[in-house]
DNA sequence: CAATTAAATGTGCTCGAACACACGTAATTT
DNA sequence: AAATTACGTGTGTTCGAGCACATTTAATTG
């Protein structure tokens, strides 16, 4: 076998040299054959007869070819349209970074052929998400990267998407395998896990309330795997140190907010933590200050509120859900798919980082 | 002037659409000239008439124009050979990961003509060090990516790099910016921060104990920040609540090395916290085996041990240092530096990860 | 004013892969 | 046996930038 690479020793360091990289040209010189019919050979176009096709083959065998992707690029210059479906930045600012993110992509691949679009829709209204990706799917791109928030909507445009050859991939927020073969986000089981760990190491006993704001519980499975994750690490604990407690509030009916929390606090006198499992915890921050508390509080998300809380020591910790890396990836992951034939991850899961007011300013690029 | 982007209305989306990109040809069209004169214009190279001139910069100016880094490639044909020095990873498993970065950075450059070699050097011996560098300019690299471990040494052999024009980046350890514009690590000051915060949330008020371990802590200037970090965390509390002692233990004398852990903690008999500034936390904790403990311990990278311990809960919280990633944003910076004119930034700090025993599974990749 | 030199400009080949097309040879048909 | 088809096979062009070389035009000289 031919090598195109091996270990040469130069002053005792031992290191790889890599060899030639072979051309089409090459293994046609090589095979006794002309191009063309290399070419034909790769691509299994046919019209080879057995003898060609062999000699082609073993030599194919012996040495490693990869095809030069950039030559490739150049010959066929086609544009790849990706299209991003997210829910509007403006009405929740967790979303804000993922256009950084676009951007970044864009920039990155803009040579290469690769067009990305930004789509997005209204995260209270279903139907907006449903007509926002039927418009995306009418502009025929080649790859949509979204967030499938609405899960029987978005099965129902996966399913589209597959009739009309169009790659899918979602981030954020879980899906059917059957649906999308490319998720990208974080474990959020794992994430509470993160989330009990940080409270029992500030805490070490007490009672703790887990407050879930605005989201349909029953249908958002991503609060009930946070939730889950959370009590699970407490069990394992085997402890009576603590005393959990749920709660589920609505802050679009804000009057009631603050007095449903604060009522809920006079229930249960004993909290010493509360969990909130989606970004909103500058919400709870503001309804404590009402009344002095010494409460510690682990949240999610990088929102400018949240970070202003935590700077002042109002948030303890916050568990960072990385939208922008998350649209990064993803974004990556389907450019190179196309460019280049790489394979996507059926299921890229982002590291759970832990966000104190003194390493916060590093994730804020 | 002729945008290359305009945007554009789509069932009351708006979204940006590109334009068709310009090459050579069509500036050679536009100005009335032949591509070798914009060719000429472009690359300076004189040889063209005021006229000439004048036409092409017209258009260059109405157009953004900006060459194909793929077909440049193409025809450039060059292999970049980037060398990257770092120390033996046998002797400290806290390098190991950086290999596979290296391997990663390979394969995803490995068609555009780049090149990469590993050399390392034994970390305790600073010959060992100039040496191998010096061997690694015998080859003639054009981008070496170091640690600089040694400063003055490394300050030599940049002065060498720049004379024999290799770039020269450096990861980990910072160096003088006279002597390298192009840094990637972390904020070792801020990470000591990072560390007291943890340590503070954790204890509440306490006596701790700062551990040095092997290092000469006058020229390890890296030390020094993090226990500034630490210290400055706690000044600004303006608190009396803790008490804060600094040891300095030498390892590799490791019959001492219990002997003087346990006799400073005998002389400071009410020490609650550790923060152990460099990798080796794990012989803290097993020296600390000996006696029955509960003090808290704050320390560096997820090395194999670390990783045992933190999840066994004998270490409360690790700081990724993340060699992996900044040996890979290094090798990329100079790969994208090269193929594709990027511009390096000249420091790159990243985020100052905190690891605990639920969330350290997804910093193993 | 023709001859020479200099300056300006255009043409054409290269890189590697993809693909259209043309050419060849053998098998089949009329 | 000539004509038609089928099937292999090789050649040549394209993509965009870079650069060598050829060509044209202008300026200078004898």
């Amino acid at each position: 076998m031919l090598s195109s690479t091996f270990l040469i020793s130069y002053n005792k360091v031992f290191y790889i040299c890599k060899m030639k990289k072979y051309t089409i040209k090459d293994i046609a010189q090589l095979a006794g054959v002309s191009k063309g019919t290399v070419d034909r050979v790769l691509h299994k176009r046919g019209k080879v007869s057995e003898i060609a096709l062999e000699k082609v083959t073993k030599i194919l065998n012996e040495i490693e070819y990869k095809p030069n992707p950039i030559a490739k690029n150049l010959k066929i210059n086609k544009i790849y349209k990706l299209a991003v479906i997210l829910p509007d930045a403006q009405k929740d600012s967790y979303w804000e970074p993922c256009s950084g993110a676009i951007k970044e992509v864009e920039n990155e691949f803009q040579h290469f052929g690769i067009e990305i679009n930004k789509f997005v829709f209204d995260a209270s209204e279903t139907s907006s998400f449903l007509e926002t990706s039927l418009n995306v799917i009418t502009t025929k791109p080649d790859a949509i990267l979204m967030v499938p928030l609405f899960q029987k909507e978005a099965k129902e445009i996966v399913t589209k998407c597959n009739i009309n050859n169009i790659k899918v991939s979602v981030f954020n927020n879980y899906i059917d395998s059957n649906y999308s073969n490319n998720f990208i986000g974080q474990d959020l089981y794992q994430s509470g896990r993160v989330a009990a760990k940080l409270m029992d190491m500030v805490l070490k006993k007490g009672t703790i309330g887990i407050v879930h704001i605005d989201e349909d519980y029953q249908n958002a499975t991503h609060l009930q795997e946070k939730e889950k994750g959370f009590r699970s690490y407490f069990n394992s604990l085997n402890t009576l140190d603590y005393d959990i407690t749920t709660i589920h509030l609505n802050y679009k009916k804000s009057e009631s907010f603050n007095n449903s929390l604060l009522s809920f606090l006079d229930k249960n006198p004993n909290i010493n933590g509360i969990f909130v499992t989606i970004s909103k915890s500058y919400v709870v921050v503001e309804a404590l200050k009402e009344r002095a508390s010494d409460i510690a509080i682990v949240g999610y998300d990088l929102v400018k509120k949240n970070i202003d809380y935590l700077k002042q020591g109002e948030i303890d910790f916050l568990i960072h859900q990385k939208p922008k890396q998350q649209v990064y990836m993803g974004l990556s992951y389907l450019a190179e798919y196309f460019l280049f034939d790489k394979e996507i991850p059926s299921q890229l899961l982002l590291p759970l980082d832990i966000v104190t007011s003194e390493n916060v300013d590093g994730y804020l690029m």
